[in-house]
DNA sequence: CCACGGGAAGAAAACCTTTTCATCCCGGTA
DNA sequence: TACCGGGATGAAAAGGTTTTCTTCCCGTGG
């Protein structure tokens, strides 16, 4: 059986306070006594059980960290950003995959309230619709909402300004072009509050004239798949525009991959863009012209917010908003 | 205050004993009871508390999964695998991710064990150096090593015949290239298993002449800008052969990035194969050869080996060896 | 009619810490 | 010398469950 604390206790011929005392550094105690326990403990080869801390502490130093889908290389980037940060503060990370699941979000969420933890990162699946259980969840303990957000929630906000994002793309593309480009949008349903705020954007600038795009925008997924389909799809009805704009990496880099199976050349024949900036964004042929959404500022600030309400820290909810940054990548690189 | 047992017990004026056993289904209750019971705790919103549970059950429903480097699609992939596997059995999945990072490894998992977890999944970093930390932990509780494994610790393995890969492979480029091609190696250093036994089947396959290969093994890491590296050093030496075998579909991807960039065209010039089948291997320009791992099995059956120990079955540490498969796309289609 | 067995509910212990509260001893001051 | 304050230590409670052990009641069989 694991030794236990009780047993430090024993073979230092102290009281368990002491013990806990001496290891948990929380009072000045007896230098003789402190190194007669600090020898037991190692002796026995003692580990604090974590599970009892939490329950008398009523705190875990566990934070949670829900993400939409985890293949989905922009949120494992993120999960990597968001665990380097929490490690730092002597914090475990829990982390989670929804799946693109309401149901499953739920539970997910709930559970880790359950296991006790401090707080949670979400980003959450939906905009409207994950608003329930997070809200339930945000009555419990701090939530904060990265990179997307909830409605009617009562919850601090990390994320990128993704109308910015856009706008970064719509001004390239007017430049590289000469003048507003007749562009066609690739993205997904406006189900998450990212999307919504790109497709919006997006929209704004064709009302403005900066792009020329009297279609509706092709809206289904974030995925390879969504985009080789969309793009099929344009193809085969011959409607290809001048430039694609594509709601994340993943869609572009499927429309890519149909526009060289049907031979239409990038950036000659048409040019693309995508967001967010995943690492096989330099991988594709050609190299993808993007936005890049900065995980570790995303990361930190996300984490700060949390620290802060797990601290105490009472206010309304706060927004952060961060600046993303347009890299310029040889799918949009015409000659002049 | 979230409301506890007593709440409920109170309110149903019933004792705690009861109130657990209608909750928990253990044992038969009056069904007067137990419908007061369970209104009682509805109206509460109650909600048990995990760590109390698992501080006197000596057992937490959890898992931990401790992969070596998140940012590796193929690990991403896995941990999407296993988590789904473990939330049908009820459990909650502990990811961490080790970075490539002995130290960093020693620490999570450690931390794992003092949360409490029944057990471990743990595809170490290194083969010879992550032994002590493994051990360590498997005195305590059950450990499963998950794709590649620890020298000298008594564990289940739950992996992929690396060997059969790289046989597929060569078996796969000699039928291509019309008898034993000119290849080399590109993969990562020999530090954990996977890695040791790609590169000694590769080395065997050209001891017996199945590949003609009389320079080293160029060996570096699993990542994209490894493979460029190589590569991009091979062309300098104007030292290119027939055929790359590559350690994984990172090293691949780079590999086949490098060779676009210096106009080496693939299949026609040189044929390239990967290793893993990670979900952008389709995506490549080419598109990808290369060998799949079977993820679903995997995490499959490193699940129901944990679960065994978890158990209490006893006996000498279990080896499943699961079959890979090679998927042949574009990058080896030379034409006949 | 009594005794015994069985099933259901309650009391209390146990899981392992942390932390409050009480105790004790010491030195210092009046 | 007596009292008081302060600092270190130990005892015990608390945190929320599960589970064993007791107790109790009812029905059945002898």
């Amino acid at each position: 059986m694991a030794p236990t604390l009780r047993d430090v206790a024993l073979r230092a011929d102290v009281s368990l306070a002491t013990v806990s005392r001496v290891l948990n550094g929380s009072t000045r105690v007896d230098p003789t006594l402190a190194s007669r326990v600090r020898t037991a403990a190692d002796e026995l080869g003692y580990r604090a059980n974590l599970l009892a801390r939490g329950l008398r502490r009523q705190r875990t130093d566990i934070v949670g960290l829900v993400v939409p889908q985890i293949g989905n290389p922009f949120f494992s980037g993120l999960m990597q950003a968001v665990s380097r940060h929490l490690q730092q503060s002597a914090r475990t990370v829990l982390l989670a995959d929804a799946e693109d699941d309401l149901d499953l979000e739920r539970q997910v969420v709930t559970r880790l309230a359950d296991h006790g933890v401090d707080g949670i990162l979400c980003a959450p699946v939906s905009e409207q619709e994950s608003g329930v259980a997070a809200a339930e969840v945000a009555a419990r303990l701090p939530l904060v909402f990265l990179d997307r957000a909830a409605a009617d929630v009562e919850a601090d906000t990390a994320s990128v300004d993704q109308r910015r994002g856009i706008a970064l793309v719509v001004d390239h593309l007017a430049e590289v072009c000469g003048g507003p480009p007749a562009t066609r949008l690739i993205s997904a349903a406006p189900v998450d509050s990212a999307a919504r705020a790109r497709c919006e954007a997006y929209a704004d600038a064709a009302a403005e004239g900066r792009v020329a795009d009297g279609a509706p925008p092709l809206l289904g997924e974030f995925t390879v798949e969504w985009g080789r389909e969309a793009v099929a799809g344009l193809i085969a009805d011959d409607a290809l525009p001048q430039a694609l704009v594509c709601g994340n990496d993943l869609i572009a880099l499927g429309a890519l991959a149909a526009l060289a199976e049907h031979g239409v050349r990038v950036p000659d024949d048409i040019v693309v863009t995508g967001f967010d900036d995943v690492g096989f964004a330099t991988l594709a042929v050609p190299s993808l012209t993007t936005v890049r959404q900065p995980l570790d500022a995303l990361a930190a600030t996300a984490s700060e917010l949390l620290e802060q309400r797990i601290a105490g820290v009472e206010g309304p909810p706060r927004c952060e908003l961060l600046r993303p940054e347009l890299v310029v990548r040889a799918s949009t690189a015409v000659a002049p």
